[in-house]
Order: C-alpha cells, then structure tokens, then sequence
DNA sequence: ACGGTTGGTACA
DNA sequence: TTGTACCAA
C-alpha cells in the first residue's frame, strides 16, 4: 500500500492515460479490415478457443467480455474476430505489444514528468506545463478550440442553459473566475487532448484519460469515459464522486482489502469510509494503510508520478493447467530452457537499447501434491545472481527449482527428486529478471555474446548489425526519444547521431503547439530537463514534422523498451554505481565487463560473501541457523 | 484445478 | 535481503 503523503496539497495537475482495448488495436493496426469489426484477442486456442485478453468495443456490445474462452464469445457474437497471441517457444509472446507500448510511451513523455504504469498505462505530471500555459496562454484567451478538447467531459459539469455540450465545456474551460486549480485542470485538459491527437497521430492508437489534481483519481476518471474520451475532475466534484462510488471502484481496493472494509466494516462506498477516524483504520489495517485510507476516503494522494519510462524488471513464465501439470523433471526443465531463452533474449535487447544490466534471477513455481495431506504450503520462490547467456540462466533456473522443490516436499521426501514423478505436479514456472542497473558508455556496437544457441545467437549478430550499429535507422529512432545530450558522458550516440540535422530543423513552425509550455523546474526528472533544453525539436516533434519526414513504424523499435535518454542514465548511474557487485560484473558477457570495470569506483566489495563466492551455494538447502 | 502473463508494491 | 502476499489488467 503506498505511503499516504496528505501534506502534500494535491494542487498538481495528473492525467492516467489508458490504452482503449490495447492489443486489439495492435491487432487492428495489423491487420487494418479488422478495424471497426468486434474483434477480440485470444490467447491460444486449443481449449475452448483459447483465452480472451482483449476485447473491441464493437464485441462488448455483444456481451463479450475479457473472462470468457474463445467459444464462449462465438456463442453470443458469431461474427467476432478472433486474433492469436503470437507464440515463441511454446508460450505467448507478448513482444508486440511491449514494442506498441513504448511508441505510446515515448509521445507521452514529451509532455512532462512520465511513468510507465504498465504495458498500456501512464501516468503524467502536466503540473509545471500546465502552470506553464495558464501564465503565457491561459484558456480565458486564447479560446480552446479543439474538437478533443471540447469533447471533454467535466466531471460535475451542469448544462443549465441547455446549450450545446462543446460549448458547454468551452465555458467551464475559459471561465475568468475559475478557482486556480480548476484552471489548471483546463490547461490539463488541452494538454492531454493535444497528446492524444499525437498518439493517434504517430500510432494510429486512441487512448483515453483521465486529468486530476492526483493519481488515483485521474486513475479512476482515465476508465469513465471509453474509448478514446478524457475526463476531467475538478476539486467540487470530488465529494459527489466519491460518496456514492462503490469502495472496489478504487484502485488497490478491488481485492481482499475491499472486500474486508466491506465485511468487517459495512463500508460499501468510498464515502461511507468518512466515518472512520483515522486511528480505528489505523487499528484494522495498519499505520501505513489506516493512514491511506483515511485520505483515499477525502479524495486525497500524494503519491508522485514516478518518472521512469522502462519496466524494473523482466519476467517470462507460463501456467500448465490440469491435465497439462507438468509430472517429470525432464518436462520442467524443458520449459524452463524455453522460458530462461525467452527472458535471455528480453535481457539483451534490454542492454542493446537501455544500457541496463540485471543482476538477481528469481524462479517462481506453483504447484500441488495430489497425494499428501500436506495441501498448505507454496512452492517457495528461490533466487540467485543473474548470469547472462542462456544456458547459464538455463542451468541456474534448473537448480533453484531443485532448491525449490526439495524445500516443497520436505526433507524426507527427497528421494523423490528423481526424474519419476512422485505425487509432484507444476501448475505454473516463471522466471524473472529484476534489480535492473544502468551502465553508461556501453559502445553500442559490440558484438554482445548470446549464449549458446547458434540460430539465436546468429538472428541476434545480424539485429544487431542492422538495428545496433551502423544503419541510418538507428541513428534516427535515438534522435525520437532521447534527448539533447551531456556532452563528456560517456557519449556513446554521439559517434552517429546527426546532431547538425537538430539545428537546421530550427524553422519557424505553427504558432500554437501546446507542447512549448513544457518548463525545466522539477529536477526528480531529468527528461523534461531535456526537452525543455530543445524546445524547438519539442516542436517539431509535436507538430508532425518529424512524423512527415519518417513515419514511425513497429519495426522501428526493437523489442518493445523505450531508450533512455542520456542524462537518464547519469543520475541513474551517479547513485547506483557503488551498488554493483563486482561478482556480478563476473557475469556479464565477457565483451562488456571491462567496459564496467572501468567505470566502477576503487572497489567497494560488500556483499557477496554471505553465502559465499560461488553461484552454487545459492542452490543449497537453506541452512537453519 | 485454469481468464494467462506480466508487472508492481508492501511487509516481515 | 530474500521471500511472501497482494493487486491490476
């Protein structure tokens, strides 16, 4: 549960911003005659049609909904669509969709401080742009007159008059008299509808949004108004909103906390939680929770939009359903070769393009024992340091589910391990990837070693060739996300960056691009920084010119992950270089240690020896003390 | 014992 | 720190 920050007075202006049905419109950009069809997503097909995932608004029309199986949705909608998840290795492959994520992703962060929410959601901080426009072009006088714009719906907004809704909302959006905040919500507005209209622009994808003075309530306008629709809150309407909202509507409710404030104390909507002072919360669920709910229940969230435009980690996993439990040793080591050559892959399109380098490998399993009694215990979780390079993820991948399963069965039973099942069934495996690290001054040129399979490693040196090193193409997909660059740092895209080209790109454009009141003052996000350093490419970007000299396409960028921009990985780096492990660097793939090592302060060898220096004491029973 | 897969956070 | 649990979509 994040921490309540109530002293911070919710006067900023954030927008969520959720992809409307993502993956059918990836689909649908595909494959363009499924467009304005109901169409839905499914994730394999063998068994009862395969799972849906996502779901067109013309299939919800007909009742489909995302929890049924493929014939499930033929039954009440025979027309509909079906579209596969792509499948590598056995497994979905959700790569398309990570790579559709980041073209989003990377429009929205021009427009302030920006967080990943998740493959399909953002958050943005639009406080300083906003603030921005209201002192050089505030709503009042230079009239909105944008269609997205006034398609807004203003939440508590009455039409008295009975006049047209655009103008309507033109006058809620103009008002001289408006409280401050309520104008900067306008401004938020414009915003959030002009980087929409980017989006759909540069991506063929809608997107709708929410705009509020903080995350979760712009989180729960983002989803009132779909598809392809943004909802403003303004201060006065919290109240009316949130008393009569049913308490699982709330983000982070919706589970068993929800459910427990609803039977242990008949809270039914968010409204009825005033009633609670903030210590018999504090009782029930905890300082931290207590704390937070007594402000949820006021419409209040200090919590700030992260600014961080890549995933913390990396996983690929899979679930063996009924019949399908895996029984043998041999079939679990299989799939966890597949999985750990699926994450090998994620890892090293990571440090291509992001220069980052991941250091802790966790297995995840989930399993049952058909015969014991001993029905309560989990598949514990086991995890180790990373080592790049598929068989080696392969090896340790194996040995932590061994760790795993001698712990699962009990010591006893350990007579079991062997390839004979024993009562033993695996329902699900993942592996992940997490404690992600950026390096700098990575050459980006650099053969990086694959591991061991050669097709692989063969597809990976020819990417490489093309996408990493030489071509044009690379070179332009840096200019599109990063920004201007530190020189000194490191500079590694400087070599083939055609720095000239920004400049001469100076001309005069179209007067009135919202995107030049995006301000340099927040310092937790060095991005906008950035972007306020190059208005005039800002511009450009924003007003399509980049769009018309190279329009982006899906194979522009790699592997579904955004690139950092440089001063990114400078403050990431200043702070995180200590934590690097030198038995990590040992891991690397050879070509690159060096170029850490460098890099690294006069060691500062901390803490490897608690297990000890080898990878093997990491699949060790766990010893009682 | 099946919406699957992928991700995030809090806490002990 | 590691491992668990919960949450979301």
């Amino acid at each position: 549960m994040p921490v309540a920050r109530p002293e911070s007075s919710d006067s900023r202006i954030i927008a969520h911003v959720d992809m409307d049905c993502f993956y059918v419109q990836v689909e649908q950009r595909k494959l363009p005659y499924l467009r304005g069809l109901p169409t839905a997503v499914v994730q394999y097909n063998e068994w009862k049609g395969g799972a849906l995932i996502a779901v067109s608004y013309e299939a919800r029309t007909y009742g489909v909904k995302r929890s049924m199986r493929g014939h499930e949705a033929k039954e009440v909608c025979p027309e509909i669509q079906l579209v596969q998840v792509p499948v590598a290795r056995g497994k979905a492959d959700l790569n398309t969709y990570r790579t559709a994520g980041s073209e989003v992703v990377s429009i929205l962060a021009r427009t302030g401080r920006c967080e990943r929410a998740s493959i399909d959601e953002v958050y943005l901080d639009l406080t300083d742009a906003a603030e921005k426009m209201l002192a050089e072009a505030p709503p009042e006088i230079f009239e909105p007159v944008d269609d997205e714009t006034l398609k807004s719906h203003i939440l508590g907004l009455t039409n008295e008059r009975g006049i047209d809704d655009k103008e309507n909302v033109r006058e809620w959006l103009c008002r001289k008299n408006a409280d401050h905040r309520d104008k900067l919500l306008a401004c938020g507005a414009i915003i959030v509808a002009e980087v929409r209209m980017q989006v759909l622009k540069e991506t063929k994808f809608t997107c709708s949004a929410g705009i509020a003075h903080n995350k979760i309530l712009a989180k729960l306008a983002s989803c009132m108004n779909k598809p392809a629709q943004q909802t403003v809150v303004p201060l006065s309407s919290v109240k009316g909103l949130l008393d009569s909202l049913p308490i699982k509507k709330m983000k982070q409710l919706g589970g068993k906390l929800g459910s427990s404030l609803q039977s242990d104390l008949g809270v039914k909507t968010v409204g009825d939680l005033l009633q609670f002072p903030e210590e018999k919360l504090q009782e029930h669920y905890g300082v931290n929770t207590g704390t937070w709910l007594w402000n949820i229940a006021r419409g209040v969230s200090g919590e700030e939009v992260q600014g961080r435009l890549l995933p913390k980690s990396h996983g690929s996993g899979k679930s063996f359903a009924g019949p399908r439990a895996l029984k043998t040793f041999a079939s679990v080591e299989h799939w966890l070769n597949e999985l750990c050559e699926e994450l090998n892959e994620r890892l090293h399109s990571d440090l291509d393009q992001n220069k980052r380098i991941v250091r802790t490998l966790t297995l995840h399993a989930t399993a049952y024992k058909s015969c014991d009694s001993d029905a309560q215990k989990n598949f514990p979780s086991k995890s180790c340091p990373l080592r790049y390079g598929a068989a080696k993820m392969q090896e340790d991948a194996l040995n932590l589910f061994q760790a795993g399963l001698r712990e699962y069965l009990g010591t006893y039973n350990t007579r079991a391990l062997g390839s004979q099942n024993n009562g033993w069934r695996i329902t699900g495996l993942s592996v992940s990837a997490s404690k992600i690290v950026e390096i700098p001054s990575i050459p980006c040129c650099l053969p990086l070693d694959r591991g061991q399979d050669d097709i692989t490693q063969e597809a990976y040196l020819s990417t490489l060739g093309t996408e990493s090193c030489s071509g044009i193409n690379k070179s332009e997909e840096h200019e599109v996300f990063h920004g201007e660059e530190t020189t000194g740092q490191c500079g590694m895209s400087s070599l083939n960056r055609p720095e000239q080209k920004r400049k001469a790109m100076k001309e005069k454009l179209g007067t009135r691009s919202i995107l030049k009141f995006f301000k340099k003052t927040d310092p937790s996000c060095s991005s906008i920084k950035e972007h306020a350093d190059n208005l005039q490419n800002v511009e450009l970007a924003s007003t399509g010119v980049r769009l018309t000299e190279r329009p982006i396409e899906v194979s522009d960028i790699n592997n579904g992950q955004c690139t950092l921009t440089q001063s990114e990985h400078k403050e990431a780096w200043s702070y995180k270089i200590d934590e690097i492990d030198s038995s990590v660097v040992d891991e690397l793939p050879p070509e690159i240690q060096e170029e850490v090592r460098l890099c690294l302060r006069p060691q500062k060898r901390s803490n490897i020896a608690k297990r000890g220096s080898s990878i093997a004491d990491y699949f060790l029973p766990t010893r009682k003390t």
